[in-house]
RNA sequence: GCCGAGAUGCUGGAAUGGUAUACAGUCCAGUCUCAAAAACUGGUGGGCGCAAGCCCAUGAGGGUUCGACUCCCUCUCUCGGCACCA
């Protein structure tokens, strides 16, 4: 036994590969006793390789698979590459390799990271998005959205990004610029394919409520679903259009009860028909103002906000409260996709309406007013708008009744019943725009016939193998670059008619590789069907997910419809994915996250290198709660190595190997230990590391500082609460000498199969108490007590007045009030004299 | 603007309403050494004091309580999400 050192390099190796000769981490999938899926977000690769922001999410979750399995759980933690798509596709066009090229040199080195980490992967399932076996099933789920009537190609007003040369989903556009490359997004008219998520915009709401997942993403979930409920008003149009229709408006509100307030109607420059309500005097203007308005960036509106501009119509709409004719304006700070497109302008009650209105001279109306005189003269004098509750007036029948209550009642009530206005609720979430005009995804599996439109490809025929382009380069035409694909591939005949039809030359979302693969974990050799049933049943859903709270929109979103489509279709029985989730917090290098634009990107191979993956993986847990991330610093690792060395050395020169009824462990330490097994207990299972690592700490500290040795079969228990943290050291020692001892045998029994272990109740129960004395709060001494006289009160109480120091304070004044915990503390309450 | 999370030593952080600052890092001193590293020992919130000890300190200010980092109210700041949302 080398007691001086512990070398990682030659342990760490040696154990990996045991691991995976003696399948310690794969669990019978068929029949298990205690299945538990235990999850992480999988990786995108790049060749840069994984970066210590990954290891620090895979290392959490391990740590937690690791607990359980030690429970007695047949855990199952897969891993896969999330490799298709725009992330891998930019960085081969960078470097100027394919990306078929590229994936597999990234996949290699990828592997070979997660294999050094230290983590208890089920390697024999693991899966990558771009692998036709599994993208033939992404094609599949494709093609049932299509059947289900829940994908459909329509021209909309998309995001595009310049730089991407694609168009991109509204979760991938993040404060106006792609998600991926940051470049600000344009606005593009073109046919796309959607996939209609808004269908389940209430399922999605409603089932947060029943998830366990933290506040803070089902909060982000909320907001983007952004359901709200109101009024959808009907406007007339005062004539006819030019062209002889009789256009009716509609504006969607919350704020109905200052109907007789409107002064005017706004449209948002893609309202329907926008153009035909101009008269002709004002059509080059609109026309003009429209063009303009629609090549507009996000970002550029943005910087428009505070200030607004509009052109008028020259068209008037009648307010069916008032029958009062109202100027018809277009402007593009209304949005087509919020409510109806169109907005009711009530200068004297909104902001932004007071600001347009000053700004074009429009009329301003107050209906309501308010207590408070000073907001009240400035709304009557026009001088500002005001948004506070008040009383209605100039309302009509509804004058005097309160704005917010009974008078915005009974004012609705009316409108339904006039019929020109109903209850509508409206919803953020938009339509998943699935379409990529790239190369470097799964081909979205539509034909297209001259006679019989849209077909999906029979599924026998998926998948639609992505074929290989030299030039697989985005064109930025609006056209996939798969357009340069053989004729051979291009044209095929139509799945209906059978005569020659083109094949869809989009690829499909990254998100949707992403949207279902835990799905296909547990049965990822399955050849005809995208998953095993029986092993569904089995597995599903996922026990404990854990990731980042960045997918709260993306992902996390996407995968809740995908599963709630597949329940529909009766290929599940559950619709929510991840029942529990965990959304670790994020590594960030001084001060700022980790990203390659900044350069402070920590690559996890040479802390491995000299400190060990144990060390590394430790350090990570210990800087924080796992939920709130923490500051990559050098400075900590090498603390943790000098603990992983140190507790090596405790190993090798403090554990009583052999026997010897005479010298049991101390008391001292074994009631340490018992403490330190239920404190690693519960923290375990609650995903306090950090905590529960300091335990361990304080634990060898008393072991360190025990003038004996520790008995073997409690040093085994101590090895067992820090196997988890560092697998690959508890392992090496483990069988080397303390439990396992196969080391050199045939058979191999690894600690991390063995079991948790229990703490002796009898022995946490403290034979005596120190009892804390405070006078008026303050703490003013101590005693020790037996523990069962520390439960009488009378008897606490008067031995605290014994103690010197309180007996001479307490002369200050009379005890008011004695309060007396048992077994804990007293406090005597002084009446000052 | 709305929603969510948070603010504790020099730093990361710990604390069922009951000993604030655990556990680490850093720095300082010592032991060992020719020396250094490693290891080990001691110290490390501020103030007063020779000391025993006392006073102050958990973003700010109030409140509840015998007792508040913890609960309630107001405010400031930081981080994250959403947002010309009608």
């Amino acid at each position: 036994m080398d007691a001086s050192a512990y070398d990682h390099h030659s342990a760490e190796k040696q154990w990996a590969e045991a691991w995976r000769k003696h399948r310690v981490y794969e669990p019978n999938l068929d029949h298990p006793n205690s299945p538990f899926y235990n999850l992480m977000m999988f990786p995108y690769p790049s060749a840069e390789g994984l970066h210590v922001g990954n290891m620090y999410a895979f290392s959490g979750a391990d740590i937690y698979g690791r607990y359980q399995r030690m429970q007695g759980k047949d855990v199952f933690e897969p891993i896969g590459l999330d490799g298709f798509g725009i992330h891998s596709e930019n960085y081969a066009i960078k470097i100027g390799v394919h990306p078929v090229e590229q994936a597999k040199k990234s996949q290699e080195n990828f592997y070979r990271q997660l294999g050094a980490i230290g983590s208890g992967f089920s390697w024999d399932e693991r899966l990558e998005t771009y692998d036709p076996e599994y993208y033939t099933w992404t094609q599949w789920l494709f093609v049932q959205m299509f059947k289900n009537g829940l994908a459909y190609k329509a021209s909309s007003l998309v995001n595009w990004c310049p730089s991407c040369k694609t168009v991109l989903a509204d979760e991938q556009v993040e404060d106006g610029v792609c998600e991926r490359c940051k470049t600000s997004v344009e606005r593009r008219e073109a046919k796309q394919w959607f996939f209609r998520i808004t269908k389940y915009a209430d399922q999605l709401l409603a089932n947060i409520e029943k998830i366990k997942w933290p506040e803070k993403i089902k909060n982000a979930q909320r907001q983007w679903i952004g359901r709200q409920t109101g009024l959808e008003i009907d406007f007339k149009l005062d004539g006819t259009t030019h062209d002889g229709k009789k256009e009716i408006i509609s504006v969607w509100t919350k704020f109905w009860e200052t109907m007789f307030g409107i002064t005017y109607l706004v449209l948002a420059p893609e309202y329907p028909h926008v153009e035909s309500c101009a008269d002709e005097t004002h059509k080059t203007e609109v026309r003009a103002y429209i063009k303009k308005a629609l090549h507009k960036t996000e970002q550029q509106r943005k910087i428009d906000e505070k200030d607004k501009t509009g052109v008028f119509t020259g068209a008037y709409a009648i307010n069916p409260a008032t029958n009062e004719k109202i100027p018809i304006w277009i402007a593009d700070y209304v949005l087509k996709d919020v409510g109806t497109g169109a907005v009711m302008g009530v200068p004297s009650h909104d902001l932004r309406d007071f600001a347009f209105a000053k700004k074009y001279s429009l009329p301003l109306k107050q209906v309501v007013s308010y207590d408070d005189a000073t907001i009240n003269t400035a709304v009557a004098r026009g001088e500002k708008a005001f948004e506070g509750k008040g009383v209605l007036i100039n309302s009509g029948e509804f004058s005097k009744l309160s704005a917010w209550g009974e008078g915005k009642e009974n004012m609705k009530q009316w409108m339904i019943r006039k019929k020109f206005g109903r209850e509508r609720t409206t919803y953020h979430l938009r339509d998943w725009l699935i379409s990529r005009q790239r190369y470097w995804g799964p081909p979205i599996p539509m034909v297209e016939c001259a006679e019989c439109g849209w077909q999906p490809v029979p599924e026998d025929q998926l998948p639609i193998e992505l074929p290989f382009v030299k030039d697989y380069k985005p064109t930025g035409d609006g056209k996939s670059p798969l357009e340069r694909a053989p004729e051979s591939w291009l044209y095929t005949p139509c799945p209906k008619c059978g005569k020659k039809a083109k094949r869809e030359t989009d690829v499909s979302d990254t998100f949707l590789d992403s949207s279902w693969y835990f799905l296909r974990y547990p049965s990822v050799h399955t050849k005809d069907k995208p998953f095993d049933s029986a092993r569904i049943k089995t597995w599903l859903p996922v026990n404990a997910y854990i990731g980042g709270a960045e997918h709260a929109v993306l992902h996390l979103l996407y995968a809740r419809f995908v599963t709630m489509a597949l329940k529909d279709w009766k290929y599940l029985d559950f619709d929510e994915p991840f029942p529990f989730l965990f959304g670790h917090g994020l590594i960030i290098k001084d001060g700022a996250k980790m990203s390659k634009s900044k350069g402070n990107v920590v690559n996890p191979d040479e802390y491995i290198e000299k400190f060990s993956a144990d060390a590394l993986r430790t350090y990570l847990m210990f800087l924080g709660p796992y939920d709130q991330g923490g500051d990559f610093r050098d400075a900590g690792i090498s603390g943790m190595y000098r603990w992983q060395q140190k507790i090596w050395r405790l190993f090798h020169t403090k554990v009583r190997t052999k026997v010897d009824t005479t010298k049991p462990t101390t008391q001292n330490l074994l009631v340490k230990l018992q403490r330190t097994i239920k404190k690693c207990t519960e923290d375990m299972a609650a995903f306090r590391f950090n905590t529960s690592i300091a335990m361990l700490m304080e634990c060898a500290n008393v072991w360190s500082e025990d003038g004996e040795a520790m008995e073997k079969k409690d040093a085994e228990q101590f090895l067992k609460l820090f196997a988890p943290f560092m697998p690959f050291m508890a392992e090496e020692i483990y069988q080397e000498f303390i439990g396992g001892g196969s080391k050199g045998k045939k058979s191999f029994t690894s600690i991390h199969t063995s079991s948790w272990p229990t703490y002796q109740q009898n022995l946490l129960v403290e034979k005596t108490v120190e009892i804390i004395v405070q006078v008026n709060g303050k703490l003013r001494g101590r005693f020790t007590i037996d523990a069962n006289e520390a439960m009488d009160k009378t008897r606490v109480a008067e031995a605290a007045k014994g103690l010197e120091k309180v007996a001479e304070l307490l002369k200050a004044g009379s005890v008011k009030n004695t309060v007396v915990v048992p077994g804990k503390l007293v406090n005597f309450v002084l009446e000052e004299k």
